[in-house]
RNA sequence: GGGUUCUUAGCUCAGUUGGCUAGAGUGUCUGCUUGACGUGCAGAAGGUCAUAGGUUCGAAUCCUAUAGGACCCA
C-alpha cells in the first residue's frame, strides 16, 4: 500500500471539486452498467420515473438516496445490480405545460394538427426531460444510463398497447356512457384516484319548490344552486313522515318550467337539511344512481369546459358555471322562492392537476374491470410475496382493492398512448388491435381511430416489466428486487403495477415495497412548491455537499414516519463527512514518515486493537441486519456510532500512544492496521456516502484507472473476531478516564494541570496503565491492590476499582462532598428499586432465573460500590 | 363518518419479542490554541415516557378509554 504522497491536504473537506469529478469517473469507465450473467444473481430495481415536467425536490433526494444505498451495497455484496433509470411522459401533466406555453404564442389546440401538437411536446421533453436526471447525477445515483426508458419508446408504446387489445379481447376493458370525473381545465375525464377534496367555506341554500295542484311547497338544501336547471326530480326518505303524502305527485321546477316526480329513495338523509333533495342525475353520482333506480331522465346541462349547454333557459346559455349560480340564486330571489342561506364547509372534489372543481360528467369512456384483476394482487400481498415496509401499507392496500370501481382509463387528451380501437365509418363496428385495421377488407379510408389516449398510470403500471425490452433481460432481471417510492401512489402505482404484474407476467413485480417517509418542514408542514418552503436541494448540496445531504436523508428519516426537514439538519452530515476526512488526513499525515507495510498489519496486537476490530465485526453484523429489515435509519445510525465514538475518539485517540513512543517497526504495524481498518470503514460508508469515500479511498493507495471502492467487496461479517475480552478490557480504561476526566471538570482543574492517580485494584494490566495514562494528562499512575487513601484527594468508584487523585490545595472540600453525595445518591436510587424487586416474594417466584440471577449482580455490585464510596465521604468529613 | 398512524430531554428522534441505572444528535452551561478535526475535544445539567384505568412478579413497550396531532378513504 502507498498512500499518495499529499503536501497539503484541507483541514476540511471540500465536497465540490470531489463530486463531479468521481461522478464522471464512474460514468467514464461505465461501472454501473448491467448486463445478463448467469453467474451472479441480479438485484434489480427500477426507478419511479420522474415526470418529463417535473423538477428536483427533497422528496427526490431521499427516495433516490434510499435506493442508491441498497443498488451499491447488493453491487458491493457481489450481486449483479441493475438500477433501472426513466422518465414518465405525464400524460396530463404535459399536455397542460404545452397548452400553456402555446397559448403565450397565441396558438390553441383547435388551430393546429394533433401531429404538430405531439411534435410540440416532444420538443418539450427534449428540452425539459433530461434536466431531473442531470440534478440526479449530483447526488451520486449509480443508475444504469445505458438503460434509460421513456414510456413513450417506441418498444414501450407497443407493450402498452398490447395490454390494452389483450385486456379488451379478455373483456375486461369495455366502453360505456357513465359519470366520470370531469376536469374542465383540460377538458377530460379523470380517474377517481386524481381527484382530492378540498374544505370549502360554502353556502346551503335552501329553495322552495312548488308542488303542482296543492299551494304547497317542498323545500330543498342545495349547494349547488346551478344545477337546479337539469334537476329530473326531487328525493325524499321513504321513512319520512313530513312528506309521506306528497311522495307521487309532481312538482314544477323554478325557472325551467319543467315538471318533474317527487319520488321516496331510502339514499336520501332525513337529517340533512330538509330532508328533501333535489335530484340532478347528470351532475351528481348519487343523483345519477338514483335516477337509474328510479327511471329518471337525464339532462346534461354543460359544454366540456363546465359552461352551460342549450338545455337550459336561454338566458343561462353559454355561462361559467359560477355566473350561472348567481343568476340562479337572483332570480330565485325574485320569485320570492329562497327560504334561506346558510353558511356551510363541505368538501368539494378538485381536479389534481388542473386544481379545479371537478365536474361530475356523463360521457362516453372507456373503463377497466378492476374485481377480477384485484384478486391474485391482492392475495400476494395479503401472503406477503409481495412485503411491503412499513407493513401497514398492507392495510390500506386491501382497504382500496376491495373497494375499488372501474377504472376510467381514457382521456380526452393528445399527449399519450392512444388508444389502439378504430371504428368503421359505415358499420360502426369497432377493431382492436396493434396494428390499423389496413390489411383487412376494408380500405384504411373507412375507419377512424379513437381519438383519446389513455391515462398515464395505465401505462407506467408496466414499468416494472417492460423497461426490459429482450425476452432474456425479462426472464433475468423480472420479478425486481425492491420498489422504493412515496406513499401517496400506493394506488396510482404501487398496486396497479402488482395488478399488471400478475395479469400479464404471472408473477409479481418486485418483491419488497419500501415507502419513504414524508419530508415535512420544521412546523411539520408539507413541503410543497405553492408554500415555498421546500429548500432547493441542489442550494443545499452546493452549501454542504451531497454525501452530507444523502447521509443526512437517511439520518433523520425513519421508516414509516414522516420526517421534519430543515436545512440547518445538513450540517448532521455535513459534520461527520469532516469527521471522517479528518481522520483521514490524520492517518495519512502520520504516513508520510511512517512506512507502511502490509506485511506488519498482523503484528504487534495488543488488546486495543482486538476491541476495534470486534467492534468493527459487531457493526457489519448490524448493518447487515439493519438493511436486510430495511431499517436503513438504524443502519446509518450504527455507522455515524462506530465512526465517530469507537474509530476517531477512542481508537485513534490509542492508537497515538504508540505512533508517537513505539519502535520504527511497532509504529508501522499500528498505522498500517489503521489505515486498512479505516479502508473497511470507508466500505461500510460508501453506500450512504459515495463521494467522500471514493475520494479518500483513491487517495490511502496508487489505484488503477477504472478502479473504485464502489465495486470492492462489502466487508463480511468474521466471527472469530468477535471479542467480549477485549471489550471488557478497553471498557474498564474507558470507565476509569471517564471518571477521571469527571473529576477534573467538576473540580475544575485545567486540563493542562498534569496530576498524580491512584488505583487501588488487583487487575489493572500494564498495558491498561499505559493508555489510561496517555488519555489523561497523568504524571504518574500508581496501581496496588492495598492503597491507603491518601489525604485530601477527590475519589471515585468504578467497576469495583477505587480511583484517588490527591489534589492537596486544590480540593474544595465541600465540593468534594457533594460530588460524592450526589453519586450516592444515585446509585441508591437504583439500588433501592432492585432492593424492593427481590424482596418481592412473587418476583423471586415468577420472575426467569437469568433475570433474578442479574438482578442479584446487580444489587451486589452497587452495594458494594456504595459501601465505598459511604466510606470515603466518612472521611471527609 | 370509516381506516391507518403518532404523542419519550428545550428541539429532532432511537428504544427489536414486556426485564441491565430510558439512549443519541442538536441546543444550553463549564473548561480547552492537548502534534486529524472549533464542521473539533472533554465534562455537566436536562425526562412523573400525552392523560386515566387495566393485564402482569415487572409496562415507554401489551389492552381499553380520553385528549391532541398527522395522513388516507368516503
Amino acid at each position: 500500500m502507498h498512500p499518495k504522497n499529499l503536501e497539503n491536504i484541507p483541514k476540511a473537506y471540500s465536497p465540490k471539486d470531489a463530486e463531479d469529478k468521481w461522478y464522471k469517473y464512474w460514468e467514464d469507465h461505465n461501472l454501473y452498467h448491467s448486463e445478463i450473467d448467469e453467474n451472479k444473481p441480479a438485484y434489480t430495481i427500477v426507478i419511479p420515473p420522474p415526470n418529463i415536467t417535473g423538477i428536483l425536490h427533497i422528496g427526490h433526494i431521499l427516495n433516490n438516496t434510499l435506493q442508491d444505498i441498497f443498488i451499491r451495497y447488493k453491487r458491493m455484496m457481489g450481486f449483479n445490480a441493475c438500477w433501472v433509470p426513466g422518465i414518465d411522459h405525464a400524460s396530463i401533466a404535459t399536455e397542460a405545460k404545452v397548452v400553456a406555453l402555446l397559448k403565450e404564442q397565441h396558438i390553441t389546440k383547435d388551430k393546429i394538427s394533433r401531429d404538430d401538437f405531439l411534435k410540440h411536446c416532444y420538443a418539450w421533453k427534449d428540452k425539459y426531460g433530461g434536466i431531473i436526471f442531470q440534478q440526479l447525477r449530483k447526488i451520486g445515483v449509480s443508475c444504469d444510463w445505458q438503460r434509460e426508458r421513456f414510456t413513450m419508446d417506441d418498444h414501450y408504446y407497443k407493450k402498452v398497447t398490447e395490454a390494452f387489445v389483450k385486456l379488451y379481447k379478455e373483456g375486461l376493458i369495455y366502453r360505456g356512457y357513465r359519470m366520470v370525473n370531469w376536469d374542465p381545465a383540460s377538458k377530460s375525464a379523470i380517474s377517481d384516484e386524481e381527484v382530492f377534496y378540498k374544505e370549502i367555506q360554502g353556502k346551503l341554500w335552501y329553495f322552495k319548490y312548488p308542488v303542482k295542484n296543492s299551494g304547497e311547497f317542498v323545500i330543498v338544501a342545495t349547494t349547488r344552486p346551478e344545477t337546479m336547471l337539469g334537476d329530473t326530480g326531487v328525493a325524499v326518505n321513504p321513512e319520512d313522515e313530513r312528506f309521506k303524502h306528497l311522495v307521487g305527485k309532481t312538482i314544477t321546477l323554478p325557472i325551467v318550467g319543467r315538471e318533474i316526480p317527487l319520488f321516496a329513495d331510502s339514499y336520501v338523509d332525513k337529517e340533512f337539511g330538509t330532508g328533501a333533495v333535489k335530484v340532478t342525475p347528470a351532475h351528481d353520482v348519487n343523483d345519477y344512481d338514483m335516477a337509474h333506480r328510479n327511471n329518471l331522465e337525464m339532462i346534461n346541462i354543460f359544454n366540456e369546459d363546465a359552461t352551460t349547454n342549450g338545455n337550459v333557459p336561454p338566458e343561462f346559455q353559454e355561462l361559467d358555471r359560477y355566473l350561472v349560480r348567481e343568476k340562479v340564486v337572483a332570480r330565485m330571489e325574485e320569485l320570492g322562492l329562497v327560504e334561506k342561506i346558510e353558511s356551510y364547509t363541505n368538501k368539494v372534489g378538485y381536479s389534481q392537476r388542473g386544481n379545479v372543481p371537478i365536474e361530475p360528467y356523463l360521457s362516453e369512456q372507456w373503463f377497466m374491470k378492476m374485481d377480477e384483476l384485484c384478486k391474485p394482487a391482492l392475495q400476494v400481498v395479503q401472503e406477503g410475496r409481495v412485503k411491503f415496509h412499513p407493513e401497514h401499507w398492507v392495510k390500506t392496500n386491501e382497504h382500496w382493492m376491495t373497494n375499488i370501481r372501474d377504472w376510467c382509463i381514457s382521456r380526452q387528451l393528445w399527449w399519450g398512448h392512444r388508444i389502439p380501437v378504430w371504428y368503421h365509418n359505415n358499420t360502426k363496428e369497432i377493431y382492436c388491435a396493434v396494428t390499423p385495421p389496413v390489411d383487412i377488407d376494408s380500405p384504411e379510408a373507412n375507419w377512424h381511430q379513437d381519438d383519446d389516449v389513455l391515462d398515464t398510470w395505465a401505462s407506467s403500471w408496466l414499468w416494472a416489466q417492460d423497461v426490459f425490452t429482450s425476452e432474456s433481460d425479462q426472464k433475468y432481471y423480472y420479478p425486481t428486487d425492491l420498489l422504493v417510492t412515496a406513499p401517496d401512489i400506493i394506488f396510482f402505482w404501487v398496486a396497479r403495477m402488482i395488478i399488471a404484474g400478475m395479469h400479464f407476467m404471472g408473477e409479481v413485480p418486485f418483491k419488497d415495497v419500501y415507502f419513504t417517509s414524508l419530508v415535512r418542514d420544521e412546523k411539520g408542514r408539507k413541503m410543497s412548491k405553492s408554500l415555498g418552503n421546500s429548500p432547493d436541494p441542489l442550494d443545499l448540496i452546493e452549501e454542504y455537499g451531497a454525501d452530507a445531504l444523502r447521509f443526512t436523508m437517511t439520518y433523520i428519516a425513519p421508516l414509516g414516519q414522516d420526517v421534519m426537514f430543515s436545512s440547518e439538519m445538513v450540517e448532521i452530515g455535513r459534520n461527520f463527512a469532516n469527521k471522517m476526512w479528518n481522520a483521514g488526513r490524520f492517518l495519512l499525515m502520520n504516513a508520510q514518515n511512517i512506512k507502511i507495510d502490509p506485511l506488519l498489519k498482523h503484528k504487534h496486537i495488543d488488546f486495543t486493537d482486538k476491541w476495534i476490530t470486534s467492534r468493527f465485526n459487531k457493526t457489519i453484523r448490524e448493518v447487515n441486519e439493519a438493511l436486510d429489515k430495511f431499517e436503513v435509519n438504524a443502519a446509518s445510525k450504527i455507522i455515524y456510532s462506530y465512526v465517530w465514538n469507537d474509530f476517531c475518539d477512542w481508537y485513534v485517540e490509542l492508537a497515538k500512544n504508540r505512533l508517537y513512543n513505539g519502535s520504527d517497526e511497532v509504529k508501522s504495524a499500528v498505522l498500517s492496521r489503521a489505515i486498512s481498518l479505516y479502508e473497511d470503514m470507508l466500505k461500510l460508508v460508501h453506500p450512504f456516502m459515495p463521494f467522500i469515500s471514493e475520494e479518500i479511498w483513491q487517495l490511502l493507495d496508487e489505484r488503477k484507472e477504472g478502479q473504485s471502492i464502489s465495486i470492492c467487496e462489502f466487508p463480511k461479517f468474521d466471527a472469530s473476531l468477535v471479542d467480549d475480552t477485549a471489550e471488557k478490557e478497553i471498557e474498564f480504561v474507558q470507565e476509569v478516564v471517564t471518571a477521571i476526566r469527571n473529576i477534573r471538570g467538576e473540580m475544575n482543574i485545567s486540563p493542562a494541570k498534569p496530576i498524580n492517580v491512584f488505583l487501588k485494584s488487583t487487575a489493572v494490566t500494564f498495558a491498561q496503565e499505559k493508555y489510561i495514562k496517555s488519555l489523561v494528562r497523568i504524571d504518574t499512575l500508581t496501581v496496588d491492590e492495598h492503597l491507603d487513601k491518601p489525604k485530601a484527594c477527590a475519589s471515585a468508584v468504578v467497576k469495583g476499582c477505587d480511583i484517588f487523585i490527591p489534589l492537596a490545595g486544590l480540593i474544595d472540600l465541600k465540593v468534594e462532598r457533594a460530588r460524592i453525595e450526589k453519586e450516592i445518591a444515585r446509585i441508591l436510587g437504583s439500588f433501592n428499586s432492585v432492593r424492593k424487586k427481590l424482596e418481592n416474594e412473587s418476583f423471586v417466584s415468577k420472575a426467569p432465573a437469568e433475570v433474578i440471577e442479574r438482578e442479584r449482580m446487580k444489587m451486589a455490585d452497587w452495594q458494594k460500590a456504595l459501601e465505598k464510596l459511604q466510606t470515603i465521604l466518612d472521611d471527609l468529613e
